[in-house]
DNA sequence: TATGAATGAGAATTCATTCAT
DNA sequence: CATGAATGAATTCTCATTCAT
């Protein structure tokens, strides 16, 4: 781990940036704004991040980890593809409320990507995209999913499912389905539509 | 109609924000660039729109009534609610291949509503997502479609798929799967998902 | 009178600009705010002026005759120099309170005019303040008015005790003393100043 | 002292606006320019101030105070009424000449502030006239003046009178008349004309 | 003459980034 | 390492003026 990761104002500056970001989004957020969060002085932003781009890409990167980590444990314990998926969404929709200002940047600032970052490849989620691929794969192997689902297409519709629900309680800023029926909701949906 | 619409002007910056806005993002875009893209002076911008928010407004508010116009009239012709479904994810991914731009800025710029225009009820696009669950509503009426479903979660799921979907093709600028397929295979996990 | 001055227009057009000017000044007023109060289009008003400076200096060429042939009008039918003097606070007053959208332009924006029209001679101005020197010089030849009296400075001191007094009310928009006794005192402290 | 004051770079910019208001006007004078004069970059002008307006009215407030202390020190030191307003007189002639920078901007930018600082209160300037009134009513009690003089209104003429006199070398940028003349000239009128 | 849409030069202001301390 | 004052490039928006109709 480098040097500077050892640094509480590296992960200081992290938490105000994920603040800020998702209170202003990226463009309307000003350096200053996330320092004074931080409670460190501009220039030492420019100490532990190459730019104001570099904050947003680190940001991701470390909280996608967690993320990533996270959810690969809990499905991990489980056996049955199908109760994998149940699992994953209920997970995920959890995941949207614990990290509510990541989401916010994920849902409005890191699909920018494409335009603000061209280089930047978002690896950590398309490893997440994929752990429901690999779930649906092993279903096929074992017979409980329908063989003529292209996994690629699924987990995007699955991912998206899910995805849109979440957009619209972090953009609302309201629950108005409990977390655990809309999940159930979603996986039951899936599961059905893609099983044998 | 107002004069301004019958102008010319109006719609050339309209199509040409469209293109520079989807290029290059919102706050990339220049007002110069887009009245250079238009053929018009920097000024003339600010005849027929108020700012720079008010274009990416306005923009959004002529495309979505075409949209919306055009997928209402589709489903109409449809008496069978699954039939409409299948439909709707169809017409769905031929309008973004159609759309491709503005799809491109709905994907990353209107969902920074929330934030940048706070005041703008996205309206056209609620009513859209409406359609949903309008054919799930109806088909629960005549016993196609489960009771159980909660249309205000499965109009989500189901938009929320197809959108993924969209979004994988817009920002990857390459189809890996055939718009047929993909409809195809939505639709149907959805169907069978929701079916009694 | 040059053909344009008998237009309507013309006339139109000076009215709504005392008018803007007066409530915005001359830097905050807009061409186009002018021609919708004077009803006219914008260009129109670029028939009749070379500008905007242009606008100023013809309004208070305008405005400034009237008030010069009115206060000449008023003191030439008096004989006695302390009555003219007298007559001449009174009437300056007055016509303060008759032309109070230009002595509001007077106030702070025809003094402008050594900054923004260097080669504007202010010669109607000038011609009003020598209505003071000239009274003075008559009062001193018959003997009313002190010898050692500078009628440079006092015409200056005369008018600058009035004006203090005016602007006040016009920038003020209340007066808080009655027009004549503002007028009787001012007289009357400079006329027991210069009489011998 | 507040910190930024402190700071040489907060006069340097008050000095340079001083001298490119005075020479230009408010309106015409650049940001840009008065950077320049001052030395230091465009964007450091709105460290110290936050905007154009803010330069003018600190400016103001900075110089009044000075010119206010100055004026209180020299006539606290007389007690004979008379002589205070024959000292007041001098006093503020010699001051404009002084303040030559800051008397041409009163006399042109600040006196448009019921326009552009709706809120400023020009204090400073207030009590600086009622110093006057002070005066007047201090002599009034002794006796030395007569009782029908309204102080409201002999401040102004008496000011008014001395600030049309430097009006005249302001824009005129020559002195047709000494100042100790013009100064002993108006305070005679002025004495003779309230003196009981 | 009269119009008013179009022009485009121009200006205030912002803010990511740097660097002397 | 940390600071935060200073920088100045960059951008939106305004509005006097023009000119085709």
């Amino acid at each position: 781990m480098s040097k500077r990761k050892n640094n509480d104002k590296y992960f200081s500056i992290i938490r105000a940036a994920t603040k800020i970001f998702a209170k202003k989004g990226f463009y309307q957020a000003k350096i200053s704004e996330i320092a004074r969060e931080a409670g460190v002085a501009d220039g030492t932003i420019y100490i532990y991040f190459q730019n104001k781009d570099d904050i947003l890409i680190c940001l991701f990167e470390e909280q996608m980890k967690d993320v990533l980590d996270n959810m690969v444990d809990q499905i991990s314990r489980l056996e049955d593809p199908a109760k994998k998926l149940e699992r994953f969404a209920l997970a995920h929709l959890k995941l949207i409320e614990q990290y509510k200002d990541m989401a916010e940047i994920i849902q409005v600032e890191v699909r920018q990507s494409s335009k603000f970052m061209k280089e930047y490849k978002n690896e950590k989620f398309i490893q997440y995209l994929d752990l429901i691929a690999d779930i649906i794969r092993q279903g096929q192997e074992t017979g409980v999913f329908r063989k003529d689902v292209i996994p690629g297409v699924a987990k995007r519709a699955f991912f998206g499912a899910l995805d849109e629900m979440s957009r619209f309680w972090v953009l609302s800023n309201r629950k108005q389905y409990d977390i655990n029926t809309a999940a159930k909701q979603i996986s039951q949906y899936f599961l059905r539509g893609i099983e044998s």
